[in-house]
Order: structure tokens, then C-alpha cells, then sequence
DNA sequence: CAAACACTGGACAACGTTGTCTTTTGGGGT
DNA sequence: ACCCCAAAAGACAACGTTGTCCAGTGTTTG
């Protein structure tokens, strides 16, 4: 593990002050073509690297955004991480990513660390609880909410209305003839499972039908699974006639116990896609809430923050209506692919 | 956007000298009782941040270990960035990761990308093509790659023995008594595939079966869909009576298309899990390459190097046999869901 | 041919932190 | 009351880089 060359001895192989080397290398201004050629010699024999440490110290700032989610095994946080990174490459930055457990004593350390990082921004899927903490470090750099939106003012928000779109699911589901919906997937500790549970009972009782609190089930947690919950509800005389999952992974639970009980009678909705999805018979009809748009929303609202900044430093007067916080809802729609449109 | 305080700024509202505020901060030596509090009431009120760039300056080492894949929007690299990121926080270091989008060029970008940030270690998914490029980088920092060895000496790899499990996954259907067994998935581009492959040839030539290029056929590529490819094998006369999916997505596809043609009569064994494939019916066999058991055992690599340089800076004479570069091959086996256990 | 003029190269300070070394403080023993 | 010693606090340099300013060089023009 050898010590990395610094400007110093790049400079004294070169015979030239460590200045020239820095011009060489930032190419800034011209430097005489002979100096040039040396320094870069010099530069490729002692495969100099620039320390980002000593020039982000001096420059004042970085050039590292952070993503907190709350884990990149979800395919969901997978894919709009992909986006993010995609873009960030492009416009020369670099991505730290950390992911919070869905615990909020988690979900701070990680801003915490991204704090000392000192990022530039920082894209965060927050989990729910009091989010007042966030305030002190929003004065540092600015902060991007994704997926679910804050009771606090003063973000920007980069959300998919889940309480409308599944509001949509619902009624779609009530206009094929179905008056026995049931709910799986309902998680009180995820504000966008709640919102679509919100979404669900609007759109019920708009059509005059009582929620059945024995059809609201908990999605796939711990120590439940959404495939055993399908299974019960299906065991009953009372059946449900059609089923909304609430998010992908209770969606592939439901979908294995219809399967597995060969119920192609029972509707089907699914938040969100999954593999095979359109494998299975019927193929699942979804709400396709595109990670990637999100992903690509937010990341834009983070450069747009840092072109304002840069905007800001040569004139500090400048009014830059883009910087303000925004919400940004990114459009929903549901796919039709034959579950969702069975009959009761 | 305020700029966060600095040492000066908490020294002097606290009425003492920076290297106080520094010796609090730090907890490394005792500072009394009254001017600790002071201090501490100075560092909440400012909202004192330490900045990492100038302390990783100082100490001439960060924090951060990079992580490059070829996307982490496919579920085997999520698991495993999952598993590094997890040890990782808990040994407080920061990931940093980029991707390579299968691409050479962009994986040498990407790994200049990492040395200028100074990277404490590097975990690299190498893409084919020559890496000889990486020697320079490993004098700097311990570099462990992932899913694919290589050929260069001295680096760290940690890997499945590809040829190996195919062997046996075929082996599994030549005893099952299958003789026409078809390979999905092979690509050039990737050295884990070009494995799979030999390890197909390896099997069928060990039970005196010759290979039939017409079933040796491409995953999932731009242009060509794996679930196409299936589609087409069979529809002639001459079938396969047996698939082995050479890499999760293939396997998707392949799923796809015996589904819809309803071909239960087709064995099936795929390389990776993918969601949903024990819904099928018959439930999907598949190679169980553990993504987080790779993930884990190389950034167990990186700590083992990280504490070893510890080490060396106190006594640069001692001798660490765990320093020196190992090739870890995790287990791997092969999961009976039924598919694979068809007759022909 | 001389003088002004771009243009190139170098010395020095500073970014915020920690390590080393020195100074001050406070408390105990005589 | 005095001195000594340990513990606590401070002064200063240094990490590697870039910005500012100044000196030197060669080129062009009056």
C-alpha cells in the first residue's frame, strides 16, 4: 500500500512548481506545450491522482450527493437508485447511498454520516416519525423526500399520490363489478401504505360500502406472511372477490396463494410490478408507480439546487425561483393485463 | 445554504482554544467536566459538524470504501451491496458505488472515480477485457473482485465456482434422465456465463452427449428475448426435453415462455432465484448462488486489510498472513423445487 | 531596435483538522 | 506556606490542494 504521489513530487520530477502541475492538471489556463508534455509525463510515470480531500477542503465543497433508503434489496429503492446513480455519473458525481432498516434512529445516523460527509444533497426516503431533526441540516445542503411525503414545509418532495392512485385501483376494481374488496399489505409504520389504505377506504365508502376490518390485512412482515393471509380469507364462506395488494412484496405473496389455490376467479390488483408478473394467468394488472421517474425527478431537483448555488456565488443578489422547494408528484397510471378485470 | 461551523467558531463561543474543542470531540483525552459541558453547549448551539475532508486530510486516510457492479437495478447486486453496505455501517465506514453498465470503459472511469476519492478499499465486479489497468490502483488500495475472478495475480476474489455448480445442475438433469438439454443464457461479454457454459460442455461430454450449438442459445440480450428463444426451440420437432437457465434473468424469460406454452413436461433448472419461481408449478430448481454470502465474506476481506494497514502503521515489520490476497470461493447448491426433477 | 505586452511560471497563504510540544493550572505533600 | 508534579489547555506546524499576486520570459509592434 503505497502513499499516492502528490502534487510536490509530481512537480519535482517534472521540474516545475507545484502550480504548473495543478494548471497541467486542472487545465485551466494555457501552459507552453514542452512544460505541459513534461508535467504530464510526470504525472503518468507517478500515476498521480488528485487527493479530493485536500481540494474539496480548500474548494469549499464536494461533489458527493447521498441516497437514503430503506433498503437496496427492494427492487423499488434498486431501481430508482439506479437513476439517480446514472445521472449523477453523468453531471460528474459521486453517489454515497446508506439505508435506514426502516428504523428512524437509523434513518438519523445515516444523515448524520452524510452530514460529516459533507454532501452536497442528500435524496432521502424517510421513514416515518418526527422529522424536525432534518431542519438544522437543511440549512447545510438541500434535501430531496422521496416516495413519501413530510408533514414539515420547506422540502422538496418527490412522491407518487398514492392515496388517488389507489383510490383509481379501487374504483377500477368496483367498475368490474366487485363489491367484496380486500386490502393486503396495510403497514402502519409506512406512511404510503397508509395513504393507500386512505385511498381504498374513499373509494368504498364513495360507492356506499362499509370497510370490513377483517379484510385490511398486514403485508408481508416478520412474522407474517401475505401468502398464509390470502389463504385464510379464501377459507371462508364470506369471500373476498377481489384482492389490492399494497406493495410489491405482499403482491407476490398474494400471488402465490392464488396460484397455489388455483383462483383465477378471485380479482387482483398488485402496487407496483414485479417479475412474472405477467407470467402468471391471468397476467397481474398493477399500478405502475416508475421507480426510475422518481429517481430521475429527484436527482434533477438536486442539480437544479446546485446550478442555483453555483448561480448564487458569483452573484449572491441573483433571485432563482427553481431553488425554491417544490412537490413534485410523478404521474401513476394503472395497467390492464387481465387480473384486475375478472368478474366477481 | 449556510456554511456549517467550524472549530474556530465552537472554540471561541466555548472561550477556549480549538485543539479543546478538538480533544472533546474526539473523547480522546480528559478535559474537565465544566469546560466539556461549555464545549458541548457551544458544538449543539453552532451545530458543529466535523469535516471529514479536512480530517481525512489530515490523517491521510478516510472512510469510505467503493463498491462497483454492473447494476445495481439486478437483484443479485442489490443483495450483495445490501450485505456490504449492513457490515460496513457497522464498522462505520461509508460506501461510495458506482456501476459499469457491463461496459470496460465506464468500469476504468468508474475505478478512477473511486482512487480520487481516495477509497480505503475497493470492491469491483470486474466486466471482461483486460484489468491489467488495475495494478497501479492495488499499490494504493486492497481491490477484492467480486462474481468473476480474473486473471491477474495478487488480487483478492471471491466467487462461485460457476463451472463447478453447472456441472452438478446438469449432472442433476442427465441423472434425472434427461439427454436433450438445452443452455439459455450464454453471452460472451460475461466471464461468470462463459464458466456456466464450460461447465455444460464439461457435463455432457462426461456422459458421452455431444453438444448441439442450435441449443446452446443467448440470454436475454437488446435484441433477443430469452422467452423467444424457448418459444422457438419448441416449436420444432427435434426438442430439448430439459432447460438450464444460465443467469436469473434467462430464467425469467424461460418461465415466461414454458408457462405460457404450458410445457410442465419441460425440466427446468435456473442459475439464481428470481421472485416468484417457487410459485410456479412446478416450482422452480435453481443454483443457489447466495449473493449476501459473497457480500459478506469481501467486505470481511476489506476489514481484514483495513486492520492489517492498522497494524502496520504501529509496526511496519510485522508479518499478517491474513493480508496477503485470497480467493474465497462461497458455497453454493442446488435447490429441488421440482422443476428439475421432471422426467423426460 | 526598443518598448510594451501578453503569457507563462513561481512563492505564499489559506481551507479545517490533528499531532507534537510547550505552557499553565490545580492539588497534594512536606 | 512552598514546591513539585500531574493533568489540562494552548500555540504552532502540517496534511495537499487552489487562489492571489508577483516575477520572469519571449513575442509583437511602434
Amino acid at each position: 500500500m503505497t502513499k499516492p504521489a502528490t502534487l510536490h513530487e509530481v512537480a519535482a520530477l517534472a521540474g516545475v512548481s507545484i502550480k504548473t502541475v495543478s494548471r497541467v492538471v486542472n487545465g485551466t489556463t494555457t501552459v507552453r506545450p514542452d512544460v505541459r508534455d513534461r508535467v504530464l509525463a510526470a504525472v503518468a510515470e507517478l500515476q498521480y491522482v488528485p487527493n479530493s480531500f485536500a481540494r474539496s477542503l480548500k474548494m469549499g465543497s464536494g461533489d458527493t450527493v447521498g441516497v437514503i433508503i430503506d433498503t437496496i434489496a427492494d427492487p423499488f429503492f434498486a431501481s430508482l437508485t439506479h437513476a439517480v446513480e446514472a445521472r449523477a455519473l453523468a453531471a460528474g458525481l459521486n453517489v454515497i447511498f446508506g439505508s435506514t432498516g426502516f428504523t428512524p434512529e437509523r434513518e438519523r445516523r445515516q444523515v448524520e454520516r452524510m452530514a460529516m460527509q459533507r454532501v452536497e444533497a442528500l435524496i432521502l426516503a424517510p421513514v416515518s416519525g418526527s422529522h424536525a431533526y432534518l431542519e438544522p441540516y437543511r440549512r447545510s445542503f438541500p434535501i430531496v423526500l422521496i416516495d413519501r411525503s413530510i408533514e414539515i414545509e420547506g422540502f422538496d418532495v418527490v412522491a407518487v399520490d398514492d392515496r388517488g392512485i389507489t383510490r383509481r385501483a379501487i374504483d377500477h376494481l368496483l367498475a368490474h363489478g366487485h363489491r367484496k374488496i380486500a386490502f393486503v399489505g396495510s403497514d402502519a409504520r409506512f406512511p404510503t401504505t397508509v395513504e393507500r389504505l386512505v385511498g381504498y377506504e374513499e373509494s368504498l365508502a364513495a360507492a356506499g360500502i362499509a370497510v370490513r376490518p377483517e379484510w385490511v390485512r398486514p403485508g408481508p412482515t416478520v412474522d407474517v406472511d401475505a401468502a398464509d393471509v390470502v389463504a385464510e380469507m379464501l377459507a371462508e364462506d364470506d369471500q373476498p372477490t377481489a384482492i389490492f395488494a399494497a406493495n410489491p412484496r405482499a403482491a407476490v405473496g398474494v400471488a402465490h396463494a392464488l396460484h397455489t389455490a388455483e383462483r383465477a376467479d378471485v380479482a387482483f390488483i398488485s402496487f407496483g410490478d414485479f417479475p412474472l408478473a405477467k407470467t402468471l394467468r391471468p397476467a397481474v394488472t398493477y399500478v405502475n408507480q416508475d421507480p426510475e421517474a422518481i429517481g430521475v425527478a429527484a436527482i434533477e431537483r438536486v442539480l437544479t439546487h446546485l446550478e442555483a448555488k453555483k448561480l448564487r456565488r458569483k452573484d449572491p443578489t441573483a433571485e432563482i425561483p427553481e431553488d425554491e422547494p417544490r412537490t413534485i408528484i410523478v404521474d401513476t397510471d394503472i395497467v390492464e393485463r387481465g387480473s384486475g378485470e375478472v368478474a366477481p
